[in-house]
DNA sequence: TACATTACTTACATTTTTTATAGTACCATA
DNA sequence: TATGGTACTATAAAAAATGTAAGTAATGTA
Protein backbone atom coordinates (compact mmCIF):
# COMPACT_ATOMS: atom_id res chain seq x y z
CA UNK A 1 0.00 0.00 0.00
CA UNK A 2 1.04 3.49 -0.58
CA UNK A 3 -0.10 6.97 0.99
CA UNK A 4 -0.83 9.67 -1.32
CA UNK A 5 0.26 13.15 0.31
CA UNK A 6 -2.61 15.42 1.28
CA UNK A 7 -0.14 18.74 1.00
CA UNK A 8 0.97 18.10 -2.71
CA UNK A 9 -0.24 20.76 -5.65
CA UNK A 10 -1.18 17.71 -7.04
CA UNK A 11 -3.56 16.16 -4.52
CA UNK A 12 -5.41 19.45 -4.35
CA UNK A 13 -5.91 19.82 -8.17
CA UNK A 14 -7.22 16.32 -8.08
CA UNK A 15 -9.62 17.26 -5.67
CA UNK A 16 -10.85 20.19 -7.04
CA UNK A 17 -11.58 19.12 -10.54
CA UNK A 18 -13.36 16.30 -8.90
CA UNK A 19 -15.89 18.68 -7.03
CA UNK A 20 -16.20 20.37 -9.85
CA UNK A 21 -16.66 18.05 -12.78
CA UNK A 22 -18.00 14.32 -12.30
CA UNK A 23 -16.62 13.37 -14.92
CA UNK A 24 -13.13 13.52 -13.71
CA UNK A 25 -14.73 12.32 -10.50
CA UNK A 26 -15.77 9.36 -12.19
CA UNK A 27 -12.34 8.79 -14.36
CA UNK A 28 -10.15 8.58 -11.10
CA UNK A 29 -11.88 5.77 -9.76
CA UNK A 30 -11.98 3.76 -12.82
CA UNK A 31 -8.80 5.12 -13.57
CA UNK A 32 -5.86 2.50 -12.58
CA UNK A 33 -3.98 0.37 -14.96
CA UNK A 34 -5.69 -2.21 -14.01
CA UNK A 35 -9.00 -1.49 -12.73
CA UNK A 36 -11.35 -1.41 -15.60
CA UNK A 37 -9.92 -4.42 -17.36
CA UNK A 38 -10.56 -6.10 -13.70
CA UNK A 39 -14.29 -4.23 -13.77
CA UNK A 40 -15.17 -5.90 -17.24
CA UNK A 41 -14.03 -9.47 -16.07
CA UNK A 42 -16.37 -8.74 -13.30
CA UNK A 43 -19.63 -8.01 -15.06
CA UNK A 44 -19.74 -11.73 -16.61
CA UNK A 45 -19.99 -12.46 -12.27
CA UNK A 46 -17.96 -13.00 -9.44
CA UNK A 47 -13.95 -14.56 -9.39
CA UNK A 48 -11.62 -15.32 -6.77
CA UNK A 49 -8.45 -13.68 -6.40
CA UNK A 50 -6.62 -16.67 -7.92
CA UNK A 51 -9.13 -16.97 -11.17
CA UNK A 52 -8.28 -12.77 -11.45
CA UNK A 53 -4.81 -13.67 -11.87
CA UNK A 54 -5.00 -16.01 -14.13
CA UNK A 55 -7.01 -13.92 -16.35
CA UNK A 56 -4.45 -11.13 -16.36
CA UNK A 57 -1.17 -13.27 -16.44
CA UNK A 58 0.86 -9.60 -16.28
CA UNK A 59 -0.41 -8.26 -13.30
CA UNK A 60 1.59 -9.13 -10.44
CA UNK A 61 0.00 -9.98 -6.99
CA UNK A 62 0.75 -6.14 -5.77
CA UNK A 63 -0.75 -4.68 -8.35
CA UNK A 64 -3.95 -7.18 -8.14
CA UNK A 65 -4.39 -6.34 -4.81
CA UNK A 66 -4.13 -3.06 -4.64
CA UNK A 67 -6.24 -2.39 -7.26
CA UNK A 68 -9.16 -4.41 -5.75
CA UNK A 69 -8.49 -2.75 -2.35
CA UNK A 70 -9.29 0.90 -4.54
CA UNK A 71 -12.27 -0.30 -6.08
CA UNK A 72 -13.28 -1.93 -3.07
CA UNK A 73 -13.02 1.48 -0.87
CA UNK A 74 -14.98 3.52 -3.99
CA UNK A 75 -17.41 0.52 -3.60
CA UNK A 76 -17.21 -0.52 -7.13
CA UNK A 77 -16.64 -4.26 -5.69
CA UNK A 78 -17.62 -6.27 -3.14
CA UNK A 79 -15.08 -8.84 -1.38
CA UNK A 80 -16.49 -11.99 0.22
CA UNK A 81 -13.97 -13.97 2.61
CA UNK A 82 -14.60 -17.50 3.20
CA UNK A 83 -13.15 -19.17 6.02
CA UNK A 84 -11.60 -21.87 5.09
CA UNK A 85 -7.70 -22.70 3.97
CA UNK A 86 -6.78 -22.58 1.97
CA UNK A 87 -8.36 -18.96 2.03
CA UNK A 88 -11.25 -18.10 -0.78
CA UNK A 89 -11.77 -14.94 -1.10
CA UNK A 90 -14.48 -14.08 -3.95
CA UNK A 91 -15.02 -10.38 -5.37
CA UNK A 92 -18.09 -9.28 -7.61
CA UNK A 93 -19.68 -6.04 -8.33
CA UNK A 94 -21.57 -4.16 -6.21
CA UNK A 95 -24.80 -2.45 -7.97
CA UNK A 96 -23.08 0.87 -8.30
CA UNK A 97 -20.42 -0.89 -10.15
CA UNK A 98 -22.09 -2.87 -12.73
CA UNK A 99 -23.84 0.35 -13.94
CA UNK A 100 -20.41 0.78 -15.47
CA UNK A 101 -21.24 -1.78 -18.05
CA UNK A 102 -22.63 0.70 -20.29
CA UNK A 103 -19.48 3.17 -19.89
CA UNK A 104 -16.90 0.03 -20.62
CA UNK A 105 -19.68 -0.87 -23.26
CA UNK A 106 -18.87 2.85 -24.93
CA UNK A 107 -15.40 2.85 -24.51
CA UNK A 108 -14.96 -0.13 -26.01
CA UNK A 109 -16.89 0.75 -29.37
CA UNK A 110 -15.45 4.39 -29.55
CA UNK A 111 -12.11 2.41 -28.76
CA UNK A 112 -12.33 0.36 -32.04
CA UNK A 113 -13.50 2.96 -33.68
CA UNK A 114 -10.57 5.33 -32.61
CA UNK A 115 -8.30 2.78 -33.30
CA UNK A 116 -9.50 2.08 -37.03
CA UNK A 117 -9.01 5.23 -37.84
CA UNK A 118 -5.84 5.69 -36.65
CA UNK A 119 -4.55 2.41 -38.45
CA UNK A 120 -6.75 3.94 -41.31
CA UNK A 121 -3.99 7.29 -41.32
CA UNK A 122 -1.17 5.43 -40.45
CA UNK A 123 -1.99 3.31 -43.87
CA UNK A 124 -2.69 5.77 -45.53
CA UNK A 125 0.87 7.49 -44.71
CA UNK A 126 2.57 4.73 -45.64
CA UNK A 127 1.25 4.46 -49.30
CA UNK A 128 2.14 8.97 -49.24
CA UNK A 129 5.67 7.72 -48.06
CA UNK A 130 6.06 5.06 -50.81
CA UNK B 1 7.95 16.70 -23.17
CA UNK B 2 8.96 14.03 -21.73
CA UNK B 3 9.67 9.96 -22.75
CA UNK B 4 8.98 7.08 -21.51
CA UNK B 5 10.61 4.07 -21.81
CA UNK B 6 9.93 1.50 -24.19
CA UNK B 7 11.54 -1.53 -22.60
CA UNK B 8 9.72 -1.35 -19.54
CA UNK B 9 7.40 -3.70 -18.02
CA UNK B 10 5.07 -1.04 -17.16
CA UNK B 11 5.14 -0.03 -21.29
CA UNK B 12 4.44 -3.98 -22.33
CA UNK B 13 1.42 -4.03 -20.18
CA UNK B 14 0.21 -1.37 -21.33
CA UNK B 15 0.50 -2.38 -24.65
CA UNK B 16 -0.63 -5.82 -24.38
CA UNK B 17 -3.91 -4.51 -22.94
CA UNK B 18 -4.78 -1.86 -25.11
CA UNK B 19 -4.15 -4.33 -27.66
CA UNK B 20 -6.44 -6.40 -26.21
CA UNK B 21 -9.19 -4.43 -24.41
CA UNK B 22 -10.94 -1.27 -26.61
CA UNK B 23 -12.07 -0.19 -23.16
CA UNK B 24 -8.49 0.18 -21.87
CA UNK B 25 -7.34 1.49 -25.40
CA UNK B 26 -9.71 4.59 -25.01
CA UNK B 27 -9.22 4.92 -21.42
CA UNK B 28 -5.27 5.58 -22.10
CA UNK B 29 -6.36 8.14 -24.50
CA UNK B 30 -8.61 10.42 -22.42
CA UNK B 31 -7.06 9.40 -19.08
CA UNK B 32 -4.23 12.61 -18.39
CA UNK B 33 -4.94 14.66 -15.21
CA UNK B 34 -6.39 17.29 -17.39
CA UNK B 35 -7.36 15.70 -20.70
CA UNK B 36 -11.52 15.26 -19.71
CA UNK B 37 -11.75 18.40 -18.36
CA UNK B 38 -10.30 19.81 -21.72
CA UNK B 39 -12.61 17.85 -23.78
CA UNK B 40 -15.25 18.95 -21.79
CA UNK B 41 -14.74 22.67 -22.12
CA UNK B 42 -14.19 21.98 -26.08
CA UNK B 43 -17.38 20.18 -26.64
CA UNK B 44 -18.80 23.62 -26.35
CA UNK B 45 -16.50 25.36 -29.14
CA UNK B 46 -12.70 26.49 -30.10
CA UNK B 47 -10.67 27.69 -27.94
CA UNK B 48 -7.71 29.39 -27.42
CA UNK B 49 -4.72 28.27 -25.36
CA UNK B 50 -5.06 31.76 -23.10
CA UNK B 51 -8.63 31.14 -22.74
CA UNK B 52 -8.39 27.19 -21.64
CA UNK B 53 -5.42 28.60 -19.55
CA UNK B 54 -8.28 30.67 -17.71
CA UNK B 55 -10.77 27.87 -17.69
CA UNK B 56 -8.23 25.63 -15.98
CA UNK B 57 -6.90 27.90 -12.96
CA UNK B 58 -4.40 25.52 -11.33
CA UNK B 59 -2.68 24.31 -14.82
CA UNK B 60 0.81 25.23 -15.51
CA UNK B 61 1.14 26.15 -18.77
CA UNK B 62 3.52 23.27 -19.29
CA UNK B 63 0.75 20.66 -18.55
CA UNK B 64 -1.65 22.56 -20.76
CA UNK B 65 1.03 22.13 -23.40
CA UNK B 66 1.88 18.75 -22.48
CA UNK B 67 -2.29 17.41 -22.46
CA UNK B 68 -3.09 19.12 -25.44
CA UNK B 69 0.08 17.43 -27.52
CA UNK B 70 -1.05 14.42 -26.64
CA UNK B 71 -4.74 15.13 -27.58
CA UNK B 72 -2.77 16.50 -30.73
CA UNK B 73 -1.35 13.36 -31.49
CA UNK B 74 -4.10 11.12 -30.50
CA UNK B 75 -6.44 12.96 -32.82
CA UNK B 76 -8.75 14.51 -30.46
CA UNK B 77 -7.95 17.52 -30.91
CA UNK B 78 -7.18 19.99 -34.12
CA UNK B 79 -4.59 22.64 -33.49
CA UNK B 80 -4.56 25.83 -35.96
CA UNK B 81 -1.96 28.29 -35.90
CA UNK B 82 -2.56 31.79 -36.66
CA UNK B 83 0.63 33.46 -38.35
CA UNK B 84 0.14 37.00 -35.80
CA UNK B 85 1.96 38.91 -33.53
CA UNK B 86 1.42 38.22 -30.64
CA UNK B 87 0.93 34.13 -31.63
CA UNK B 88 -2.95 32.99 -31.86
CA UNK B 89 -4.06 29.23 -31.47
CA UNK B 90 -6.90 27.68 -31.60
CA UNK B 91 -7.99 24.12 -30.43
CA UNK B 92 -11.24 22.34 -31.43
CA UNK B 93 -12.11 18.76 -31.24
CA UNK B 94 -12.03 16.69 -34.03
CA UNK B 95 -14.75 14.38 -35.20
CA UNK B 96 -13.62 11.48 -33.66
CA UNK B 97 -12.78 13.49 -30.41
CA UNK B 98 -16.53 15.26 -30.54
CA UNK B 99 -17.29 11.68 -30.36
CA UNK B 100 -16.23 11.43 -26.84
CA UNK B 101 -19.17 13.72 -26.06
CA UNK B 102 -21.94 10.88 -25.00
CA UNK B 103 -18.80 9.68 -22.63
CA UNK B 104 -17.89 12.41 -20.84
CA UNK B 105 -22.04 12.53 -20.14
CA UNK B 106 -22.69 9.48 -18.86
CA UNK B 107 -19.22 9.42 -17.10
CA UNK B 108 -20.60 12.79 -15.45
CA UNK B 109 -24.27 11.08 -14.64
CA UNK B 110 -22.36 7.89 -13.20
CA UNK B 111 -20.26 10.14 -11.15
CA UNK B 112 -22.98 12.09 -9.76
CA UNK B 113 -24.83 9.00 -8.91
CA UNK B 114 -21.94 7.68 -7.17
CA UNK B 115 -21.31 10.71 -5.60
CA UNK B 116 -24.69 10.57 -4.08
CA UNK B 117 -23.97 7.30 -2.62
CA UNK B 118 -21.07 7.79 -1.31
CA UNK B 119 -21.96 10.99 1.00
CA UNK B 120 -25.50 8.97 1.94
CA UNK B 121 -23.03 6.12 3.24
CA UNK B 122 -20.92 8.67 4.71
CA UNK B 123 -23.58 10.19 6.61
CA UNK B 124 -25.11 7.13 7.63
CA UNK B 125 -21.47 6.01 8.99
CA UNK B 126 -21.55 9.25 10.95
CA UNK B 127 -25.17 8.62 12.49
CA UNK B 128 -23.88 4.79 13.57
CA UNK B 129 -20.48 6.25 15.14
CA UNK B 130 -22.78 8.73 17.29
C1' DT C 1 7.04 -33.72 10.33
C1' DA C 2 7.26 -31.72 5.67
C1' DC C 3 4.69 -29.83 2.00
C1' DA C 4 1.16 -27.76 -0.79
C1' DT C 5 -2.39 -24.36 -1.43
C1' DT C 6 -4.40 -19.55 -1.44
C1' DA C 7 -4.64 -14.83 -0.80
C1' DC C 8 -2.36 -11.93 0.53
C1' DT C 9 1.81 -8.34 2.87
C1' DT C 10 6.20 -6.00 3.11
C1' DA C 11 10.32 -3.58 1.74
C1' DC C 12 12.37 -1.66 -1.89
C1' DA C 13 13.30 -0.08 -6.77
C1' DT C 14 11.95 1.85 -11.04
C1' DT C 15 9.11 4.34 -14.16
C1' DT C 16 5.70 7.68 -15.23
C1' DT C 17 3.17 11.78 -14.35
C1' DT C 18 2.75 16.18 -12.57
C1' DT C 19 4.46 20.56 -10.75
C1' DA C 20 7.83 24.66 -10.27
C1' DT C 21 10.36 28.15 -12.22
C1' DA C 22 12.47 30.63 -15.50
C1' DG C 23 13.19 31.51 -19.86
C1' DT C 24 12.14 32.46 -25.56
C1' DA C 25 10.42 34.67 -30.13
C1' DC C 26 7.82 37.77 -32.36
C1' DC C 27 6.35 42.55 -33.48
C1' DA C 28 3.22 46.48 -32.35
C1' DT C 29 2.81 50.24 -29.54
C1' DA C 30 4.29 53.78 -25.94
C1' DT D 1 14.45 51.95 -26.56
C1' DA D 2 11.48 49.65 -23.46
C1' DT D 3 7.19 47.09 -22.67
C1' DG D 4 3.48 43.98 -23.34
C1' DG D 5 0.96 40.16 -24.97
C1' DT D 6 0.72 35.13 -26.56
C1' DA D 7 1.93 30.56 -26.83
C1' DC D 8 4.96 28.23 -25.92
C1' DT D 9 10.31 25.45 -24.17
C1' DA D 10 13.93 23.86 -21.03
C1' DT D 11 15.32 22.00 -16.94
C1' DA D 12 14.80 20.22 -12.50
C1' DA D 13 12.34 18.30 -8.86
C1' DA D 14 8.51 16.22 -6.44
C1' DA D 15 4.91 13.00 -6.23
C1' DA D 16 2.31 9.08 -7.73
C1' DA D 17 1.90 4.69 -9.87
C1' DT D 18 3.73 0.43 -11.01
C1' DG D 19 6.91 -3.49 -10.67
C1' DT D 20 10.30 -6.99 -8.19
C1' DA D 21 11.22 -10.26 -4.99
C1' DA D 22 10.64 -12.40 -0.96
C1' DG D 23 8.05 -13.40 2.71
C1' DT D 24 3.46 -14.96 5.87
C1' DA D 25 -0.62 -17.61 7.99
C1' DA D 26 -3.42 -21.38 8.40
C1' DT D 27 -4.39 -26.26 7.98
C1' DG D 28 -5.31 -30.58 5.49
C1' DT D 29 -2.82 -34.22 3.46
C1' DA D 30 1.42 -37.28 2.39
Amino acid sequence: MYKIKETSTNYANKQALAEECPEVYAANIIGGQWALVICSWLINGKLRFGELKKLLPNITERMLTLQLRKLEENKIVKRTVYAEVPPRVEYELTPIGYELKAIIKQLESWGEKHKALDSASRSKMTKTLK
